[in-house]
DNA sequence: ATGCTCCTGCGAA
DNA sequence: CTAACGTTCGCAGGAGCAT
């Protein structure tokens, strides 16, 4: 196992804090003071800076826990700006393409990159800097680079480079020494390998497994059983055999299921109010489902009350509706939300959340049916597409359903808070500020 | 015994 | 001012059902 095999190299680049960092691109004066960004409704923190951090400041606290470090640290908090986070990511990935013919978009922040047979070894560490410096030179944007053998080993040389300043963001195991290597496994506890959480966690530290290097030495037949075939594969990864393959844009491309669900910004306990949200839901995945040319067979709808408020009666459900034809059409997918809605709302209930999901998708071009369904299907697509195109134009919400209670004066109570936006300054040239001369 | 669908748990960002 | 706790995805495994 040791020295760990460097016939691959798979780099994973990761931005630091990357929606602060979003953030103090277009407004400097956010500094080195501590900031963070909230999740929807400005619920928790989602992202912090350095010096949110240090005020031990934890991913994920509701934000009114913190916010008394508001007046004692002068803590900056913002609503996340998803449109400005999305943008910058875009243009982050077409840099990051360059360096690879084999890029793996991850998440918002992260790619991999396969680097194998590009380079020797010795020069993996220089072409991470020039990666990194890149990215900053173009975008603003800190990153950090770790390079491995295998995804899961490129994700924890990642998590070194992060951690440990000497390395200047950029961490790779094919340099390191035999004896380098084992301390470093000794040094790093199992949970912060990729694919283990907090259950994996406890259950591992009740078999004495507490660093990288246990999980790494056990044996995979004993973990497979007692676990699953995924972490069986993150142990083979940790010792250099490279299992989770680079996944090609194409197959990712596709959603299997599109989910829309909001916690809206006040409680709600008229039907006619569940409804407007859903429809609302319903439009944003069907306009996504649109977007990569697919046709859904179900339709889930779920509501639920607020967890978090003890003293309130709680209720919880949802159900999922079959169409009898496949379909992208808001209005059918509407209709078939409303029936589910119907049959699961409860009068009394104060809903704090409602969500659709639309699964079993599949190839618009896949789909076949009689003359007479045809001829509605392209009526139906050729509205829907004059939708798209004019909201797409226009901006989002130029057109909606009217089942979504979009009207004048409807004050809509449900739609989510966000109290604190930036503006989106790449992608809005009339939220561009004016500069004061 | 085998194969399917549906649901739940888990992890990730 | 109050009161206030995210969203979206994939995968694996098991239950339940049909064959």
């Amino acid at each position: 196992m040791f020295p760990l095999p460097a016939n691959r190299a798979i780099a994973l680049i990761d931005g630091n804090n990357f929606y602060v960092s979003c953030e103090r691109v277009f407004n400097p004066k956010l500094g080195d003071k501590p900031l963070v960004i909230l999740s929807n409704n400005d619920g928790c923190i989602v992202s912090r800076s350095q010096e949110a951090r240090d005020l031990g400041i934890p991913m994920g606290m509701p934000f009114f826990k913190a916010q008394h470090f508001v007046k004692s640290h002068g803590l900056q908090w913002l609503s996340s700006n998803y449109t400005l986070y999305g943008d910058m990511s875009a243009r982050m990935m077409n840099v990051l393409g360059e360096f690879s013919p084999h890029q793996e978009i991850y998440s918002i922040d992260e790619c991999f990159l396969d680097l194998s047979n590009m380079m020797p070894n010795s020069e993996l560490i220089e072409y991470g800097k020039s990666i990194k410096n890149r990215i900053y030179q173009y975008l603003g944007l800190p990153t950090c680079v770790g390079i491995g053998p295998s995804k899961t080993l490129a994700k924890l040389a990642n998590h070194i480079a992060k951690k440990n300043k000497q390395f200047n963001g950029v961490f790779a195991w094919a340099t390191l020494s035999n004896e380098e290597q084992i301390s470093w496994f000794k040094k790093i506890t199992v949970n912060e390998i990729w694919g283990v959480g907090r259950r994996i966690h406890v259950s591992l530290q009740q078999m004495g497994i507490e660093t990288v290097y246990d999980l790494a030495q056990s044996n995979p037949e004993m973990i497979r059983r007692r676990f699953s075939v995924v972490m069986a594969r993150t142990v083979a990864e940790l010792q250099g055999t490279s299992c989770l393959a680079m996944s090609e844009l194409e197959e990712t491309a596709r959603k299997q299921q599109i989910i829309s669900s909001k916690s809206f910004g006040h409680g709600i306990e008229e039907l006619q109010h569940l409804q407007e949200a859903v429809a609302s839901y319903i439009c944003r995945a069907a306009e996504k489902l649109r977007a990569q040319n697919s046709v859904c067979g179900y339709v889930t709808v779920f509501v639920r009350t607020n967890p978090f408020a003890p003293n309130q009666k709680q209720y919880r459900n949802q159900i999922t509706i079959p169409l009898s034809i496949a379909s992208a059409d808001s209005r059918r997918l509407t209709r078939a939300a409303f029936y589910g809605l119907d049959r699961i709302y409860r009068k009394g209930f104060i809903y704090k959340k409602a969500g659709v999901i639309l699964s079993d998708i599949s190839p618009v071009e896949q789909y076949q049916d009689d003359l007479f369904t045809k001829i509605d299907q392209e009526k139906s697509t050729q509205i829907m597409q004059t939708m798209d195109a004019l909201n797409h134009l226009y901006g989002a919400n130029t057109l909606m359903l009217a089942s979504t209670g979009a009207t004048l004066n409807n004050p809509r109570h449900w739609r989510m808070r966000a109290n604190h936006k930036s503006q989106r300054f790449t992608t809005r040239w009339n939220e561009i500020p004016k500069v004061n001369t």
